[in-house]
DNA sequence: CGCCCAATTGATACAAAATATCATTTATAT
DNA sequence: ATATAAATGATATTTTGTATCAATTGGGCG
């Protein structure tokens, strides 16, 4: 049996929660419930996603506490809204060092996590130059997959 | 007087004119309205502020064509919606490279355009790597400008 | 140029998503 | 254990986006 992405994930939560209280909020029961879901494998969920996982998980979470949530844990930087659908975001858990990068296929819509990356550096020297302090990146690469592509 | 902004806006509109005439859709007043707006040098606008200003140029055009037209050029990659607030897509447009880079201060919200970057040699790497056929990327790197982190 | 006709539109009605309000509950520091 | 501010869930409401459909229009063709 493979624990390991449930390893990930609980240090993923952990992680979330450890900001969470840093920035001196509560652990709250529908906060938990949130970060739960969230940090499940099947990324890249929409509010309408995580609204469903959470009452299945606790019907007793309301709905304006998921959004709530979801608002403050933006603000936060733990989570990050993409837009791989027009207009519905998909939200993704940030590790702590803010760096995330995907590959989207426009046409079956297939997301491939680009772990830690080479992008990083040269991040680092676009900051230096700009003089500016990075917390994190966000790359999209949009590119036809070698199943679409046949 | 600075014509320059002036120039590239009007052969970003062109461009984009262009790919839609190309991909077969009419150049209609409501299409190049909704353009005519977002190629203004103030881009990153929500739908709400493409409506407000849409309005504002023509009152004639409809509300269900604007959204039909941000859902059009986003289907065709003119435009890319992006989420610098929560939950509110900010649309901007896309040079025909399909290339996009910038910076946001998380504290301020400024947004700072990155043109051509170093960026690209290196997802052209990754794409080979990959075996896929990229179309284009979006890069956000949040970074707390000189002016917030005083 | 002026006709044709599918594509597109605008208006209206409708559905879905998000937010404000507020009395009640709960997490945490002491 | 208790006090208390933070957070919650339920409800009502607003905002945002979509479906429908008759009327209009862009652009190719003669």
């Amino acid at each position: 049996m493979d624990t390991s992405s449930n390893d990930t994930m609980s240090s993923l939560i952990d992680s979330a929660l450890a900001r969470l209280r840093e920035a001196g909020y509560k652990i709250t029961n529908a906060r938990r419930t949130v970060l739960e879901v969230l940090c499940q494998d099947n990324q890249h969920l929409t509010s309408a996603d995580v609204i469903e996982q959470v009452e299945a998980r606790d019907p007793a979470v309301g709905r304006a506490s998921i959004f709530r949530t979801l608002e403050l844990l933006t603000e936060l930087a733990i989570i990050r809204p993409t837009y791989l659908t027009p207009r519905t975001p998909n939200y993704i858990v940030m590790p702590e060092s803010g760096h995330h990068a995907h590959i989207i296929c426009p046409q079956c819509n297939k997301i491939t996590e680009l772990g830690d990356c080479e992008i990083e550096d040269l991040i680092e020297q676009i900051a230096e130059r700009q003089g500016l302090e990075i917390t994190g990146h966000l790359l999209e690469i949009y590119g036809i997959c070698p199943d679409c592509s046949d």
